[in-house]
DNA sequence: GCGAAAACAGCAAAAACTTGCAAAAATAAT
DNA sequence: ATTATTTTTGCAAGTTTTTGCTGTTTTCGC
C-alpha cells in the first residue's frame, strides 16, 4: 500500500469520525503502529489534522458547530441540496424529513421561495425558520433524543390528514433490490406516513449509501419518484436504479 | 477514548447546562473521578471553564456582581430557574412555554430528574433533549418565525386533550390588576390552552416585568398558583400580589 | 466544630511516544 | 541487468504521558 493511499485513508477517517485512534489505523491499514504514527505526524505538520495523544482529530473538532467537518461529504451534500432545490417552486406544500442532507436543503433554500413545509425534524424546522417566506409547520410528537425527530402516533395521524405536493426524504439506506431501509422502527412509521401523504417522493442520498441495507424497510424503489445523488445521472453506479420508473438527478 | 474527546464533551456539557458535577462526568465518560478532575483542571487553566468545588461552571454563570445589564438579567433568570426546578419532582408531566427564562430552566434541569415535558417551543425542546431522562413531546403546529414557537388550532387542540401536573409559563407581562398579558394574539390562545390543561400554573418573571401591561390578556392573577421571581418572597415589590391565593417564590 | 465529600499528592502499572538502527523496498545510476 | 543510493518500514530499548489507586489534607454543609 502506498503512502499516499494511507494518508488519504487517514484523512477520510478523520473527516468522517472527527477522530481516529492510531491503533485502529494500524489495524485497518495492516501496517505497524510506527508507520501510522509517522504518517499522522506528517499530516499534522502539513496542518491536515491535529495529532493528539493516542490518535488524531479533525481541526473543527473543538468547535461547537453541528456540521460534520468532512468537507468531501459536505460538498456532496451541497450538490444534492442544490439539485433538490431546483425541483421546488413557489406555492408548493412539501414534507421534509430530517438528516444532514435535508439540513443543507433547508439552509440553502432561496430567500424569496415561498413554500409551506411540514417537518418532524427539529433541526430542519429551525433552519427553515430563518427564511421569512417559508411557512413552517412542525409535526408534533414524542421527540427522539439523538435524532431530534418527532415520532409516534401523533405524527402519523397528522400526516394522514395531509395531501402535499412532494415529500423529501433525507439519507436512509438505499438498495435497488431492497428499497429504502432504516435502523429505527419508529422512524419507519413516520417516513411511510410521509410517503403516503405526498404526491411525489424524492429521495436524497450520497452515493456512499447506495447499495446499503438496514434492518427495517420503509418502501420499495417503486414508491420513489425521484432519486437525487451527487453523481451525474449517467453515472454507471446508478445503473441498478434505471429499471425503475424514476427520475435520476 | 481520547483526552480531547473528553475535553470536548466536558465543555459541551458546561456550555449547555452552565455547570457540571465531576461525579456525573466521571460516570458518563466511564473514567475515574481523578481523570475528570485532571481534565477540568486543565480546561480551567486554559480558561475554557471555571472549576469549582465538586464540578465546573461556565464563565459568567455566577457573576451576579457585573452590573452590565445583560449578565445581570441573565443571572436573575438563573435564580428564577433554580427556584422553579425546586418545584419539580420525578415522574411529573409538565407543560413549558417558551422564552429565555424557561430556557434556563431547561438547561439547568438536573440530569437525573425524570420528567415528561410537553412544549410548543423549539428552543426549549432542543435544550430538554440533552437530558436523557426527560421525555420531550413537541406540540406541533405553525411555527412563529421570530419566537420559534408553535401556535394555532393544532396546538390548542392537542392541549385540550391533556391533563398535566403543572404548567410553567415564561415571562409574559404581569400586573396584579390586569393579570397576565401578551402582545401576540396567537400566543395568548396557546397559553390559555396550556393553563386549562394543567392542574397548577407557575409563572416565571423577572421583577422588571412586574406591573407591566400588554394588549392582550392571557388570564387573571386568580388563575395563577405560583409566582416565581428572582426577589425574596418577602420583598415589598411583591406586595401587590399577596392578596391573591398564590405561592410567592 | 464535626462528619462527609471533595481535592490533593505521590505512586505504580499500562499505554503511548521517541529514538536509533537495520532490513526491505523503491529509485537512480552505471 | 546489476549495483548503489535513498526512502520506507518494522523492531527494540528507553522515556514520557496517562490513568487509577492509595492515603492525607482541605473544604463545605449542617
Amino acid at each position: 500500500m502506498l503512502k499516499e493511499e494511507r494518508h488519504k485513508y487517514i484523512l477520510d477517517q478523520v473527516h468522517l469520525h472527527h477522530r481516529v485512534l492510531l491503533n485502529d489505523l494500524s489495524d485497518s491499514l495492516n501496517v505497524s503502529i510506527d508507520t501510522v504514527r509517522r504518517d499522522v505526524k506528517e499530516l499534522d505538520k502539513e496542518m491536515k489534522l491535529k495529532k493528539v495523544h493516542g490518535g488524531a482529530t479533525s481541526f473543527g473538532f473543538m468547535t461547537f458547530t453541528k456540521d460534520d467537518g468532512n468537507i468531501y461529504l459536505k460538498s456532496k451534500k451541497i450538490l444534492i441540496a442544490e439539485k433538490t432545490i431546483a425541483l421546488l417552486s413557489d406555492g408548493q406544500v412539501i414534507l421534509m424529513s430530517g438528516g444532514t442532507t435535508n439540513m443543507e436543503v433547508a439552509k440553502l433554500m432561496p430567500e424569496k421561495l415561498e413554500l409551506t413545509v411540514f417537518t418532524p425534524s427539529l433541526h430542519v424546522a429551525m433552519a427553515l425558520l430563518d427564511h421569512e417566506n417559508v411557512e413552517v409547520i412542525f409535526l408534533g410528537g414524542k421527540l427522539l433524543h439523538d435524532a431530534k425527530f418527532a415520532v409516534g402516533g401523533t405524527v402519523v395521524n397528522a400526516l394522514s390528514q395531509l395531501r402535499v405536493d412532494m415529500c423529501i426524504l433525507g439519507t436512509g439506506y438505499l438498495d435497488a433490490q431492497y428499497g429504502l431501509t432504516e435502523f429505527d422502527w419508529e422512524v419507519i412509521q413516520v417516513k411511510q406516513a410521509m410517503i403516503r401523504a405526498a404526491k411525489k417522493t424524492v429521495i436524497l442520498t450520497v452515493s456512499d449509501k447506495l447499495h446499503s441495507i438496514q434492518k427495517y424497510k420503509t418502501c420499495d424503489m417503486t414508491a420513489v419518484h425521484t432519486l437525487v445523488t451527487e453523481l451525474d445521472p449517467s453515472d454507471p453506479l446508478l445503473d441498478a436504479f434505471r429499471p425503475f420508473d424514476l427520475v435520476l438527478m
